[in-house]
RNA sequence: GGCCCUAUCGUCUAACGGUUAGGACGGAAGCUUCUCAAGCUUUAAAUCGGGGUUCGAUUCCCCGUAGGGUCACCA
């Protein structure tokens, strides 16, 4: 029987966290699951100066929102004593020592603990690269710690791995490099190596690392803007990594299902915001009307009166927005307000600046409200109508018949289809306005 | 610059030595209900270069080139 897995998510509370650091969570996440065992959050936060509360809250409650939920969470700070334990042993094995020197810049310490490295060439494997060797001579001897309570970097991730029991190392590639110190501390420490995953990088638009300094967007801004979590989780996971086959759309579960290290990309990959919310707009459709119409609604909150027609023009609000801010915004700048206010309306537009005639298309609209007069109004469905004017509106002309009727429906240039419209204002509606239109022609 | 990693359409990627190099996003065109959106169909678009190995290289090896990462008392 194999070592339970265990993978963990290291996030330093220092900022806001963007696309990049969440993929690694994402991915560290499923291989954890897949594989039945556990994922861990440590909020690396022994750099006082730096970390900030307000961002670790920011974290915990982004993964949650992800659905990345972690089976033990802590903060590095609170293993220190352990930390100092350790970095005791090494100074009497003589692996370190306390290093006496000059603080060149202002907070630089003038003790601090080095590890004595014994200068060879590391070699380790990569799940994803394979065998990656360095030579540790140029690395001299490295800071430890600041001192025996103050622990840096790579002794405490050496120590919380090994007490931890963390198996796989799943990390950004930018780590590669840091790798062979932490091996080198681990063998002082009598530790065993964990595997490493080094993931690819996910770079910005401008091919560099994705950072907050270069604009990349932290990952909450998509939260705020109506990205569902679902989607982020699946075109995160589909960034350096894709399953057997050419099915793109899967949920948490399938993808926990599908994963492999072995699919991982080795090179670098763009965030593409335009793929994103292709991916937000798919899981968008997925989403039943009960529970669309309640994450609109939350999104909605503090942003005015809640219109009336809502629910009726759910089927149009989920085929045109990608993400649910953009819902927000069709509501707001009245984009379906013509389904509740009076439409105003002008010959301009309904005759299309001028390239229908006036008394043909008045001819056009009686018609055409003589046909829907018909109609009962248990008949008044887009289907109905559009069966009972589109014969009429083939023989005359679909634009010399559409546009005034879709225009007189609507008052806009742009808009849903007149058939939908009509269906949804109800057919004394629909009749007022379209008489309301004839006249003025 | 030293060390390390990487290299298939614009982007995300498939093809574990033999394919007309496939799919998706985006683009273009057409269709569907006049406009907008969505949908459908069609289409353009790639193996960085040079050497090997092999009957045969996107695939394996080497050398270039390019890009990226990293060289903190940050993580």
């Amino acid at each position: 029987m194999n070592k339970k897995v265990v993978t963990r998510f290291a996030p330093s509370p220092t900022g806001l966290l963007h696309g990049g650091n969440y993929r690694t969570a994402v991915f560290a996440y499923l291989f954890a699951k897949k594989e039945g065992g556990e994922f861990i959050v440590r909020i690396e936060d022994t750099d006082k100066e730096r970390s900030k509360k307000e961002y670790e809250d920011n974290i915990v409650e982004t993964l949650e929102w992800l659905g990345l939920t972690e089976d033990r969470r802590f903060r590095q700070s609170e293993h220190v004593a352990r930390h100092t334990k350790e970095l005791e042993r090494l100074i009497k094995n003589g692996a370190a020592y306390v290093s006496k020197e000059e603080a060149v810049t202002e907070g630089q310490r003038s003790e601090v603990i080095r590890f004595k490295n014994p200068n060879v060439e590391v070699t380790f494997k990569d799940v994803i690269r394979g065998e990656i060797t360095m030579n540790t001579t140029d690395l001299g001897d490295f800071v430890i710690a600041r001192s025996l309570q103050e622990p840096v970097f790579h002794l405490a991730v050496v120590v919380d791995d090994a007490d931890e029991g963390v198996t796989h190392v799943i990390r950004g590639e930018d780590h590669i490099s840091n790798t062979p110190r932490q091996i080198l501390i681990q063998r002082a420490l009598g530790y065993s190596t964990p595997l490493y995953a080094h993931l690819p990088l996910v770079l910005g638009s401008d091919r560099t690392k994705l950072s907050k300094r270069r604009g990349a967007r932290a990952l909450t801004e998509y939260r705020n803007e109506g990205y569902l979590p679902s989607a982020l989780i699946n075109y995160l996971a589909f960034l350096g990594w894709h399953p057997e086959g050419e099915k793109e759309i899967y949920s948490i579960e399938e993808l926990v299902e599908a994963f492999t290290l072995e699919r991982i990309q080795k090179s670098a990959g763009i965030f593409d915001e335009v793929k994103l919310s292709w991916f937000n707009h798919e899981h968008m459709k997925l989403l039943s009307d009960d529970v669309f119409l309640a994450v609109l609604q939350m999104h909605m909150k503090g942003k005015g009166v809640i219109p009336s027609y809502l629910t009726k023009v759910l089927p149009l609000l989920r085929e045109r927005a990608a993400t649910f801010a953009q819902a927000v915004s069709f509501m707001e700048s009245g984009e379906f307000s013509f389904l509740d206010d009076s439409v105003t309306h002008t010959r301009e537009l309904l005759l299309q600046n001028g390239k229908l005639d006036a008394s043909f298309t008045s001819a056009h609209l009686q018609a055409v409200r003589g046909l829907l007069a018909e109609l009962s109004n248990e008949a008044f469905t887009s289907e109905k109508i559009k069966n009972a004017v589109f014969p009429y509106a083939t023989e005359a002309g679909r634009g010399a018949v559409l546009w005034p009727l879709r225009t007189a429906l609507s008052g806009k240039e742009k808009s849903p289809d007149p058939f939908s419209i009509a269906s949804i204002l109800g057919k004394e509606k629909t009749l007022r306005r379209i008489e309301e239109a004839a006249k003025i022609l």
